[in-house]
DNA sequence: TACTGCTACATCGTATCACTGAGTAGTGAC
DNA sequence: GTCACTACTCAGTGATACGATGTAGCAGTA
C-alpha cells in the first residue's frame, strides 16, 4: 500500500537541488531516518535510474572516489507528483481511520 | 520503513470494534483504501492470530458461514499504540521533508 | 432442483521493497 | 602504513501486500 515511500522521499530530496548518494543517506539521517543506510539508498537509487526517472552525471570529488550526480528528468518530475499525491490521499484516509470516521 | 502500515490500519479497526475479516475489508474498502482485497486482510489476520495479538472467536452467521470475530489483547493494544507512535513520527519527518526542512 | 449471487474464510504463488552485509576504492591524517 | 572518512556496488534475504483461485453456507427465484 505504501511501498515506494523511501522512494519518494529521495525522488524529493533529488529534486530539491542535484546530489548523490552518499550525501543523499547523511540527508536521510538527518531528517530523522537514523536507520537509513547507504545500501539501502544505492538500490533505490538504481533502480530510479533503471526506470528513467533520473539523469546522471559522474564527477569527481576531492575528498574520495567520484561521486554519481543524480537529478530529476521530465518523468521523474511527473512520478514524484504522483508520488506526493498518492501519500496526501492514503494520510488523509489513515487520519479519518483513526478519528474513528467511516 | 513503512512496513505494517496496513496491518496498523486492521488493528486500528479491531480495537474499536470486535469484527471479522470480511467486515473489515468492506470497512477499509469505505474508508477509501478500494484496492485492499480479502486476500491481503486475511493473510493479516493471519498474522495477528499468529503473533498472539488477538483473540479470535468463532460465531455462526446468519446470512452465510460462520465468521471468526477478532479482538485485542493487551499485547494487540501495545502494538497499536506502537504503531500510531511510529506512524507519527515518520509522518512528521515526510512532513519537515516536504517542505525543505532539514 | 438448479442457478445465481452474496457472504465468508483460506491459501498458493509472486512482485517488489527495503534491509543486511560484504566488498572495492579513493583521499588524507597520524 | 594503517586508520578514518568518503563513495559506490552487489548478492542474498525477509516481509508485505496483491492476484488468483478455491471452498462453502445461505437465500432467492425460476
Amino acid at each position: 500500500m505504501l511501498k515506494g515511500t523511501l522512494e519518494g522521499c529521495v525522488l524529493e530530496i533529488i529534486g530539491a537541488e542535484e546530489t548523490y548518494g552518499y550525501a543523499i543517506t547523511r540527508r536521510l539521517n538527518d531528517l530523522g531516518f537514523t536507520d537509513v543506510v547507504e545500501g539501502t539508498v544505492y538500490t533505490i537509487l538504481l533502480r530510479l535510474e533503471k526506470n528513467g526517472l533520473v539523469q546522471v552525471t559522474k564527477r569527481p570529488s576531492e575528498v574520495g572516489p567520484p561521486r554519481k550526480f543524480y537529478a530529476l528528468n521530465e518523468a521523474g518530475r511527473e512520478e514524484l507528483a504522483t508520488f506526493w499525491a498518492k501519500w496526501e490521499y492514503i494520510t488523509s484516509r489513515i487520519a479519518k481511520l483513526k478519528e474513528g470516521g467511516s
